[in-house]
DNA sequence: TCTATTAATCGTAACATTGCGATTAATAGA
DNA sequence: TCTATTAATCGCAATGTTACGATTAATAGA
């Protein structure tokens, strides 16, 4: 099917997965961590600086921005893009209490 | 083309990308969280427990195992699979270095 | 040995993702 | 106004993902 059946789980565990699907693709990381360097970034730099086409790159953009996870100012026929702070502690919290989730100490198993 | 263009990545980043796409279905968080609660579980379980068809669940396990963040012991008829912690604690701390990235202060954009 | 139980695998349909050429929209500057 | 620049959007081809019925493989117990 290609499709989630996101109804059968909790919003949390929804939510911990859409996180996770946005970093699920390595140009998404390189940008994010692109823009955690400089803070600060037009679509053109990031085009140059991991090489794959502008169209591809203002895609995964616009799932970054989508997920409220960068901001983006219009500066004249540019676009500054940087990242969404709040949103993103916001995010950490989610992903750091399902990444730290402590191990049920049971001797039957494994 | 649905095939992302790994080498024009980091290692790095390839391996953020491919912990992430794993957590980036809820079923899969959702059989994370169930094996971190009972520590123990076979597949049969699983399926009870979350309500996908067992050929699907099978399916999100042997994911899981290939990228070694669980591991299953046969006995007997059934499997018991469990967190592999030595992997899962690599995993977050891959994850980690690059959730708690710091930004860096910029007073020129946003 | 026969049967029940359990989980893996196969095959396939439906849908999603990725990448990019072509085009469009918007603005800056000549 | 005209042109150059920049990024978004469209459209499509190639590939990946998800889900599950059907089947298979393996073992336990009668």
């Amino acid at each position: 099917m290609g499709l989630a059946k996101t109804e059968m789980f909790t919003d949390q565990q929804n939510e911990i997965a859409l996180f996770a699907k946005v970093f699920g693709h390595p140009a998404r990381v390189s940008i994010l961590q692109h823009l955690f360097k400089i803070n600060a970034c037009v679509c053109g730099d990031l085009v140059n600086e991991i090489g794959l086409a502008q169209p591809t790159i203002s895609q995964h953009l616009k799932e970054l921005r989508h997920l409220g996870l960068i901001k983006g100012n219009v500066e004249g026929t540019s676009v500054c893009y940087c990242i969404h702070t709040e949103n993103w502690t916001k995010m950490k919290e989610t992903m750091l209490a399902f990444l730290n989730q402590d191990i049920a100490t049971n001797e039957n198993c494994c």
